[in-house]
DNA sequence: AAATAATACCTAAGTTTTTTATGCATAAAT
DNA sequence: ATTTATGCATAAAAAACTTAGGTATTATTT
């Protein structure tokens, strides 16, 4: 299972930030999850590798969280900055671009 | 430039592989061109993180290298190993797969 | 002729990122 | 009653890559 561990390096917080985009507030439980959900399993972000990630982005301003109680449960949500959209946006841009290259050097007949 | 030296973490070596399977034999100096000139310059594999990649390959049996002397210069070329290609194949389809899945996370109206 | 750019290889030290391995706590399911 | 699922977290180790250098030959520019 997630054969594509490896591959996932350096575009972690690229993915959350774009989940965050699209699916509004999240809390890190929740965008393993979708992200397994949304790949059908091929991508299982795990909670050692999102937790760090979602703190250090919240550290560089990126995003904010905010804690709510849930059925006993404290579920800490996490908002993009809208200040910081700019950013944020080019990340997504620039991640998509990554991918369509990575499409030209594996498999040129498939442009 | 090279915008996205980040997210190629993790990815570099099945793209050598990749560009090995394409073109047949190449040189790294040769890589790194290749990759530029396929994606206009937006992707740049360092020399840097080439070399070692190569090296470890090659020590994982994936992959041989064998010297050719051209103009005074020596270049030292890396040939695929036959008998690991359904690894090889097998590892270029799951970045293929992965970058799919990388446009379902972040742009899932493309698809 | 001399200096610079391009070709072609390499490695060491440091940083960053991620994995492995835990830990805690509550709710739901078996 | 025990396990599974939910939900957070961190510490130590490994892996990958960057930064920063190094060597040597040939081609190009000044």
């Amino acid at each position: 299972m997630n054969k594509n561990k490896r591959f996932l390096s350096g575009t972690l917080s690229t993915i959350i930030l774009a989940q965050l985009n699209q699916q509004g507030d999240m809390y890190g439980y929740e965008i393993c999850q979708k992200v397994s959900e949304l790949t059908t399993g091929e991508i299982e972000l795990t909670e050692a590798a999102i937790y760090p990630a979602l703190h250090k982005m919240e550290r560089e301003g990126l995003i904010t969280s905010y804690k709510e109680k849930v059925q006993g449960r404290t579920r800490k949500y996490y908002k993009l900055n809208a200040e910081k959209s700019s950013i944020i946006d080019l990340q997504i841009a620039d991640l998509l671009r990554f991918s369509q290259n990575l499409k030209v050097l594996l498999n040129p007949y498939s442009v």
